[in-house]
RNA sequence: GCGCCGAUAGCUCAAUUGGCAGAGCAUUUGACUCUUAAUCAACAGGUUCCGGGUUCAAGUCCCGGUCGGCGCACCA
């Protein structure tokens, strides 16, 4: 079938709505419309015939008529699902629905598959994910989705544009993956003959940012990380990052709720939505508790990075945590919040005061050698967000690393790897910094109200079928 | 990677205790000048995810595999 090479679309079904709905029943208007989109339902009836074209705006009902209609019979053969351009006048049939009444129309292009019962579409997942152009057609809501995460990502870069970001691009091919404690992807490069690891985050490259003298950057990228799927985690992923010199952690915490504020209300018009079904609280300020009380709470006693290692230790035990002997009371810290109050937060906290022993890029605390300035946002029983003062003092950050390959080298799967080029950076000046990483497909999950990850990712990572 | 659950017509789903594999929609054919998930009539449509096994008989029971969902782990 001969196809055109293009269609001169005039307007859009919504559009057409707006501009006739006092039209009455059986009235005409004399102006000839050119609308484009699917054919999703058809009534012929004889010698009439009754289809809706779906386009991205909405749907309008097309009316044909064999006295009217260019290749009647035809048209009523159409397939839903169709690709269609329609010529015709505005008119709203004696029943009273506002239609076009199809004088000339075209297919654009056929559907060869149809997009699933007209009633329920289609539903299982293996077929809506390994094939989301169908299932983005068949089910609106996937595609509100899709559409809020473009709205939300659109939000973050206004307002962090009015603020005096720059939007900066890190590289993706690392030789030394860092930022984060987490298995890479590897890669090789050909004319170079090594590998490479795909990012596990862009953060010391957007230090580097600083350090050359970029005050206010962000960045909106992919990482990847080698690990599990579950509804809350692709191993591809978007995450934002933020570096401000100047700020501290505390500035970092106003931005962040202000933020995120900011999305929700841009996207959904409000702060106070519901997320699965249990209302949820995006409105600034957020609360700010310090781990060690929250876990304190918890558990019933008083808890902190300066509590007996061995009582901490038990502690994890009773909940069925496995201790490692490497682990410092500040992981053991870490554990247990995880353990004992993770799942439980609710509305967006910045959990603040986290353990120099799990933060090994955050600047030490002003008030205790063992904490660092850095929090994440819990929210819907999930991390959100990080973010902390940064370390930016060389011969610190060079002890950290080797912290880190000492637990390497006992048996710690996921390290840091010592990055020279990065200590060095830190040799030529980071001014005092603040840094922030939201999760976007996690922020947009909640602003979509979706239950699982893949549903804001236009085609999220599955597994291959298997030949045969 | 481990555990639980699922996979039946193009789509959405049925199928009693192990007893001839079905419906609606879509497709095909026909009727119909105001339909709204149009209606009516008819035809067609199956490797019951794949491979083994038990049985007179397997969609159903058993074993292995594939993919997916959820939980755990990994990870944030």
């Amino acid at each position: 079938m001969t196809t055109p090479y293009n269609f001169p679309q005039d307007t859009y079904a919504s559009e057409i709505h707006e501009r006739f709905a006092d039209l009455d029943a059986g009235g005409e208007t004399g102006v000839v419309v050119a609308v484009a989109g699917r054919v999703m339902l058809l009534r012929a009836q004889g010698k009439l015939a009754f289809g809706t074209l779906v386009d991205s705006s909405g749907d309008i009902q097309l009316f044909a008529l064999s006295a009217v209609t260019a290749d009647f019979e035809e048209f009523t053969k159409l397939h839903l699902g169709d690709w269609v351009g329609v010529t015709g006048e505005v008119v709203r049939t004696k029943k009273g629905e506002l239609s076009v009444k199809v004088a000339s129309w075209q297919v654009l292009a056929e559907a060869r598959h149809n997009f699933g019962d007209k009633w329920a579409g289609i539903s299982d997942f293996d077929l809506r994910y390994r094939h989301r152009e169908a299932d983005l057609w068949a089910n609106p809501e996937s595609r509100q989705s899709l559409a809020r995460r473009s709205a939300v990502i659109r939000s973050l870069r206004e307002q962090l544009w009015e603020r005096r970001f720059i939007e900066v691009e890190t590289p993706i091919l690392n030789a030394i993956p860092s930022g984060a404690a987490a298995r890479p992807f590897v890669t090789h490069h050909n004319a170079f003959d090594v590998d490479f690891s795909l990012r596990i985050a862009p953060e010391l490259w957007l230090k580097r940012l600083v350090v050359g003298g970029f005050e206010r950057i962000f960045e909106i990228g992919r990482v990847f990380r080698n690990e599990g799927v579950s509804p809350r985690h692709n191993p591809e992923f978007t995450m934002i990052e933020l570096y401000v010199a100047y700020w501290d952690v505390y500035d970092m915490m106003r931005l962040t709720e202000e933020v995120c504020a900011g999305v929700a209300t841009s996207v959904l018009g409000t702060t106070t939505f519901e997320y699965q079904g249990r209302p949820l609280n995006f409105s600034a300020p957020w609360a700010r508790r310090s781990m060690s009380d929250l876990v304190s709470e918890a558990v019933g006693e008083e808890i902190t990075v300066h509590s007996d290692r061995a009582r901490m230790a038990t502690l994890l035990t009773d909940r069925g945590v496995e201790v490692q002997a490497s682990w410092g009371t500040g992981r053991l810290l870490m554990e247990l919040f995880e353990v004992t109050c993770e799942a439980d937060l609710w509305d967006p906290i910045f959990v603040t005061d986290f353990p120099l022993e799990v933060s090994p890029l955050a600047r030490r605390h002003r008030e205790d050698d063992l904490l660092t300035e850095r929090f994440e946002v819990y929210c819907a029983g999930r991390e959100l967000a990080n973010g902390f003062t940064e370390l930016n003092d060389p011969d610190d950050q060079r002890a950290r690393f080797e912290d880190q390959a000492r637990l390497k080298a006992a048996g710690e799967d996921e390290t840091m790897e010592i990055d020279e080029d990065y200590i060095k950076a830190l040799e030529w000046g980071l001014p005092p910094t603040a840094g922030l990483g939201i999760g976007v497909d996690r922020l947009a999950m909640l602003i979509a109200d979706a239950p699982n990850i893949r549903e804001i990712i236009a085609f999220p990572t599955l597994k291959p079928l298997r030949e045969g």
